[in-house]
RNA sequence: GCUGCCGUAGCUCAGUCGGUAGAGCAUACCCUUGGUAAGGGUAAGGUCGGAGGUUCGAUUCCUCUCGGCAGCACCA
C-alpha cells in the first residue's frame, strides 16, 4: 500500500506504486488535465515519477508560482528541438528558463538572422501541435558522453564529462530530441501551448567566460496564456516609452555625441533637475554634519601607485601624458584625494568622525559595450563622501547612513530598496586579517541598523567589502545606487592618521559612501521611474502661462512673473496658436501645470489651472494660485 | 572588448535592382485672435556617419573605420 498526503491533508491509499498522473486523475478529470508536475515533499518532479512509498505531494497546476519556470524551460526545449530539425549542424549547450522567459545557447558557424527566428517559431508551434511525449531516461555518466560525442554535440559532452563519475545522469527525450537535463519537464511538448514568442538574438560565451568562444544566444518569452503574453509586450512597449534616452531628447534636457563618448552634454532643462538634486543632497548632507571639499582631476600617477589603483584600477584609468613629461591620471574615484586632505594638518580624536563629502567628477574607462545612454558613462558625477573615523564608530555611523539614505530615496519616491553584502573580491588589497575585521565590521554594523540582506560573494570594492542599496522603480526594475564601504586599506597605504586620546597614533577607518551613487545614471533612474513626468519641486518648467488671445499677453506677462518672483521656474507661451495646440505641446513636454488665461481671466485677475494628466481645470485667483504652488513645489526639507 | 543588427533632413521613417533623394512632424514667414491635446498656406532644410576601393558614374556594391542598439563579458 501507497498512501499518499496532499496538500488538504487528506490521504489516499493506493495497492501498488502510482505516479502524479494517476493520483490526478483519480482526483479528478479537471485536474488531470491541468496536471503539469508534482512536488514530492516539497521537490518538484515530473508528473510521470512513480512513487512507492508514502509521501507528501501536491500536483501543479499553472497556478503554482513555479509552474511558468516549467513551462519556459520547455520552451527552451522546443526551441532547441526546432533548431535541431530546421539546422542540424546546430550544436545545442544550454537553454534555461529566465525572469519572464528563456533563451538557449547555440553553437552554429553561421549566424542566425531574424527571419531564422520566425522560421523556428513556426517549426515550434509544429512541435507544440505534434504533442510529442516529454520521457525522462537516466543514464551513466561515461555511456551519457559517448552518447552526445556519438551526436557530435561537444559541448553537451563537456559538461558530462564535469560531472562526477559514477553519477546517473538523466536525459529527456521528446521526439527525436535528446537533451541533457535535471528537469523537471512538461509532460509533453502540447502543453507549453503557443503563447510564446522569440524576442531576441544575441552572442553570449560558453560558459558565461569572455576568453571563450561566442555562442549564439536565442531569446523568448513564454506565458500559460496570450493575455498574459500581450500584456508582457505591451509592458515591454510601456518601458520602451519611459526609455530616459528617448525621453531626454523629448524634453530638451540632454545630448550625447560621438565626439565625447560616454559624456553628457545637459541642457539647460537637465541642468536645471541636475542643481535641485545637487542642492537637495547639499543640504541633507549638511544637516548631519558632512563638511564638503573640492578635489583636483589631475593627479600624478604617484599618488594612484600608492593607493593601489594604478595597479588594481589602472585598465580604468584615462591617463594624460605632460609636456614636461609627468604622467597624470584623471580621477576614477575621490578617496585618494580625501585622505590628502585629511593628512593635512595633525587630526585628533575629538576630529572624528569627519565626514568628508565631495560632488566628485570622475572619468573612468568604461568598456564600449557597457555605455548605456545616461546610465553607464566614462565622466560621471558621484555624490561621493568619506567619513573618517574610529572602529568604535563605524556602527553608530553606518545606522546613521542607512537613515538618510532612506530618507533620501523616499524624498525622491522610492521605498522599495534591496540591500546587499559583497566581501572580498579575488583582486584585492589588504591581508586577509584586514579583511575579516572588515567584513565582521560591516556585518555587526549593518545588522545593528536592522538590514536584511543577502549576500554577494566576492563582489566587493578591491580596498574592502560594501553594503549596495538597490531601488525599485516604478515598473519594478531595480537599480543599484547607493553603496556604503568599510576601508582599512587605504588609510594605511596612504598614511593617514590621528592622535588617539593617549596621545599615540592610529589609522582611523574610512567608510566609502554614497546615496544616489552617480548623479547621470541616478537622473537616468529619475526620469524612467517618473517617465518623464517629474513631481513639481523636480520639473525643469514647473508652470507654463498660456495665453488664448493677444489680449491677455500684458496680464500673462504679469502672471509669469508673479510666479517667478515666489520662486517657481515658470514659461511665458504668447505665441499665435490656439490653446488647443499650446496645451497639446505643454503636455507632451510633460510641464506640471498650466495656467490659462483669455480675456475673462485678465478681467478678474485669476487663471485657468490645468494640471497635467488632469483633463479639467479650476478658475483661481492670481494670489491663491502663486501662494498654492510656492508650497507645494518646495522641495523635501 | 565580443557576437549580431543598424547609421538617409532637428525627430520618425520611405527610397534608389548603381544615374547625387522623398513624406509627416518640428523650424521660418504669411493669413488666422481661436476657451483647454494638432487652424490654413508658403518656404527653407540632406556632399544619404567617415575614409578608401570597384565603376564612365557610388547614398546604393566591396573593404576599413567611427558611432548607435540588443545581449554577453565588465561595473573597482
Amino acid at each position: 500500500m501507497v498512501a499518499i498526503t496532499l496538500p488538504d491533508g487528506k490521504v489516499r491509499q493506493y495497492p501498488g506504486p502510482v505516479t502524479g498522473a494517476d493520483v490526478a486523475r483519480d482526483i479528478g478529470p479537471g485536474l488531470a488535465k491541468v496536471a503539469l508536475a508534482v512536488r514530492i515533499d516539497g521537490e518538484m518532479r515530473d508528473l510521470s515519477t512513480v512513487i512507492d512509498t508514502d509521501t507528501a505531494l501536491a500536483i501543479v497546476t499553472p497556478k503554482d508560482a513555479d509552474a511558468l519556470d516549467l513551462l519556459r524551460h520547455d520552451a527552451a526545449h522546443v526551441m532547441a528541438e526546432a533548431v535541431k530539425e530546421l539546422y542540424p549542424e546546430a550544436q545545442v549547450t544550454i537553454g534555461p528558463s529566465i525572469e519572464n522567459g528563456f533563451y538557449y545557447d547555440f553553437a552554429r558557424p553561421t549566424p542566425f538572422t531574424p527571419d531564422d527566428l520566425a522560421r523556428i517559431e513556426e517549426r515550434m508551434r509544429v512541435i507544440v501541435d505534434r504533442n510529442e511525449a516529454i520521457e525522462r531516461q537516466v543514464m551513466d555518466r561515461d555511456a551519457a558522453v559517448s552518447f552526445f560525442e556519438g551526436l557530435g554535440e561537444k559541448y553537451k559532452a563537456e559538461i558530462i564529462g564535469a560531472i562526477p563519475a559514477g553519477q546517473a545522469i538523466s536525459l529527456y527525450r521528446q521526439g527525436a530530441f535528446i537533451d541533457l537535463c535535471r528537469g523537471p519537464h512538461l509532460p509533453s511538448t502540447g502543453r507549453l501551448g503557443k503563447a510564446f514568442k522569440l524576442t531576441k538574438l544575441a552572442g553570449a560565451y560558453w560558459r558565461g567566460d569572455s576568453r571563450n568562444e561566442m555562442l549564439q544566444r536565442i531569446y523568448g518569452t513564454a506565458w500559460f496564456d496570450r493575455k498574459d503574453l500581450d500584456a508582457y509586450l505591451h509592458m515591454l512597449e510601456e518601458a520602451e516609452k519611459r526609455d530616459h534616452r528617448r525621453l531626454g531628447r523629448e524634453m530638451d534636457l540632454f545630448h550625447l555625441q560621438e565626439e565625447a563618448v560616454g559624456s553628457v552634454f545637459w541642457h539647460p532643462k537637465g541642468w536645471t533637475v541636475w542643481r535641485i538634486v545637487e542642492n537637495y543632497v547639499r543640504r541633507k548632507i549638511e544637516a548631519v554634519g558632512y563638511v564638503e571639499v573640492k578635489t583636483p582631476q589631475l593627479v600624478d600617477r604617484s599618488l594612484w601607485e600608492a593607493s593601489g589603483h594604478w595597479e588594481k584600477f589602472g585598465d580604468n584609468m584615462f591617463t594624460v601624458q605632460t609636456p614636461d613629461d609627468r604622467t597624470l591620471a584623471v580621477k576614477p574615484m575621490n578617496c585618494p584625494c580625501h585622505v590628502q586632505i585629511f593628512r593635512q594638518g595633525i587630526k585628533s580624536y575629538r576630529d572624528l568622525p569627519l565626514r568628508m563629502a565631495e560632488f566628485g567628477s570622475c572619468h573612468r574607462f568604461e568598456p564600449s559595450g557597457a555605455l548605456h545612454g545616461i546610465m553607464r558613462v566614462r565622466a560621471f558625477t558621484q555624490d561621493d563622501a568619506h567619513i573618517f573615523c574610529t572602529e568604535d564608530q563605524i556602527t553608530s555611523e553606518t545606522v546613521d547612513f542607512c537613515e538618510l539614505l532612506k530618507s533620501v530615496y523616499a524624498d525622491f519616491g522610492f521605498t522599495d530598496v534591496r540591500v546587499k553584502f559583497s566581501d572580498r573580491p579575488e583582486k584585492r588589497a589588504g591581508s586577509d586579517a584586514i579583511w575579516d575585521k572588515a567584513e565582521g565590521a560591516l556585518m555587526d554594523a549593518a545588522t545593528a541598523a536592522g538590514l536584511e540582506m543577502t549576500r554577494n560573494p566576492g563582489e566587493g570594492a578591491f580596498y574592502g567589502p560594501k553594503l549596495e542599496f538597490a531601488l525599485r522603480d516604478a515598473i519594478g526594475r531595480d537599480w543599484q545606487c547607493g553603496t556604503l564601504q568599510v576601508d582599512f586599506v587605504l588609510p594605511e597605504r596612504l598614511d593617514a592618521a590621528y592622535v588617539a586620546e593617549d596621545g599615540g597614533k592610529r589609522r582611523p577607518v574610512m567608510l566609502h559612501r554614497a546615496i544616489l551613487g552617480s548623479f547621470e545614471r541616478f537622473l537616468g533612474i529619475l526620469i524612467e521611474h517618473h517617465a518623464g513626468r517629474f513631481p513639481l519641486w523636480l520639473a525643469p518648467v514647473q508652470v507654463v502661462v498660456a495665453t488664448i488671445v493677444s489680449d491677455a499677453d500684458s496680464y500673462a506677462a504679469e502672471v509669469a512673473e508673479a510666479l517667478k518672483a515666489a520662486g517657481l521656474r515658470v514659461d511665458l507661451d504668447v505665441r499665435n496658436e490656439k490653446i488647443t495646440y499650446k496645451v497639446r505641446e505643454h503636455s507632451e513636454a510633460k510641464v506640471p501645470v498650466m495656467l490659462v488665461v483669455g480675456r475673462r481671466e485678465a478681467e478678474n485677475r485669476t487663471v485657468a489651472l490645468r494640471r497635467l494628466g488632469g483633463a479639467d481645470q479650476e478658475v483661481v485667483a492670481l494670489d491663491e494660485v502663486v501662494a498654492t504652488l510656492t508650497a507645494e513645489s518646495a522641495p523635501p526639507a
